[in-house]
DNA sequence: ATTGAATGTAAACAAATTGTAAACAAATTA
DNA sequence: TAATTTGTTTACAATTTGTTTACATTCAAT
């Protein structure tokens, strides 16, 4: 399910966001300012942020600008939210990285539609996904693994369980998570194969790169 | 260089864009309604087209529709032009495809800062006439390969694979990938063809040039 | 400390994928 | 038409990857 993070200061904006991509089936976050944005940002990883222009702490361009640089939340899509309609505020917004904007006073409709409709621009080019975490990168388009800028060669099976467990750093994923996700709809596997699988990438990737949760499953250390 | 079509039917909008965005580096054509709009686009592949929602034959949306239902066509990105801005039809032109909105009166820096972000999103490089990746030098209109300034001769398969695997230098293609762009519509070819062609490009352009994904399917050395 | 279940790990085996040469078919050119 | 080039299929070898198994080790509860 799609995730989306709301930034702004003003409370009846928050829930009026919230209420109405909630109904649409979104998975929805909040945030009050800039930073505790970044924070909730680089910690639930959502696919879209609505941030506001004007908060106080961070601003929204501040923000976006902090995102932006931030090879590892590079992918998110951000709109902006603003009751300005002038122009240099929103070529300022551009160039610090924004895809779109929604303008006060927003429309439940209009709003729905925008972010559908940018959603699926988004997943046209969700194969460009890049995940960094500690010494190794990972790269889905090119299919490639780094580790301290240099490449290592990992199996299919290793590379798909590697790219489950990277997507949240810390959290488990219980050997049922993962033969579903990396395995699919008819598992014929015995579930010491994950075993096998995350020993190898150990080899690979290091010893202490991936943890065993005892009894429930594996994560990657944070 | 990238290419834009512009398609309104008054003239002095027409005008006004592709001076604007001339200036800026971009190859512009122009259709004067949306019959006009729908064969040039098929025609000319442009990268991004600009269209105005109310025009004479077939509006805006129609052409629009249009272009989402071609295969073939819809990684083009679509701007629309309106003077309206209320709701309903900016609904109705989100769901018909369209990526992003441009409100008359149109504001140079705006359409500039608007198009360029939009473009850079995008930025896939597909309707490049010339590819040169390490020793190796394309011509499209030629139909020509040289390598350290050399001529080679390629088939046409394999010239059409080499094409599109040098779009993307490091980016996997999947044998799905290669089959749908290098065979087209209807496929009637074991995808073992694929890895015999592949075999001969290496042995014209060396044999380290494109690397085996196992599993997944080919691509070119960075 | 003991116990037992869960996990680590190496090795054996099975399955899948790809490289490659050769044969043949189809298309193109002379 | 014949000759040549190009495209496709096939078969088999080589290699890589995936899975299971067996035994060793660890860890937490008792």
């Amino acid at each position: 399910m799609k995730k989306i993070l709301i930034v702004d200061d003003e409370k009846d904006i928050l829930e009026f966001l919230s209420y109405n991509l909630k109904k649409e089936g979104f998975s929805i976050y909040t945030a009050s300012d800039g930073l505790e944005g970044l924070e909730k940002t680089k910690k639930i990883k959502p696919d879209l942020i609505i941030v506001d222009l004007m908060m106080p702490k961070m601003n929204g361009i501040e923000m976006c600008e902090n995102i932006r640089n931030d090879k590892k939340l590079s992918n998110v899509i951000i709109l902006f939210l603003t009751a300005r309609s002038e122009d240099y505020t929103q070529i300022a917004a551009l160039d610090s990285g924004a895809d779109d904007f929604l303008k006060k006073p927003i429309k439940p409709k209009l709003l729905i539609s925008k972010v559908k409709s940018i959603m699926r621009r988004f997943s046209l080019n969700k194969n460009l996904k890049n995940y960094i975490h500690k010494d190794v990168e990972l790269d889905i388009e090119k299919y490639s693994v780094k580790i301290k800028g240099d490449n290592i060669n990992l199996a299919r099976k290793e590379f798909d369980l590697l790219k489950l467990l990277i997507n949240q750093p810390g959290k488990v994923y219980t050997r049922e998570e993962i033969l579903n996700d990396v395995w699919g709809n008819d598992i014929h596997v015995v579930d010491r194969t994950i075993d096998v699988h995350i020993n190898r990438l150990r080899d690979k990737l290091g010893q202490k790169f991936i943890e065993t949760i005892k009894g429930i499953g594996y994560k990657i250390c944070e």
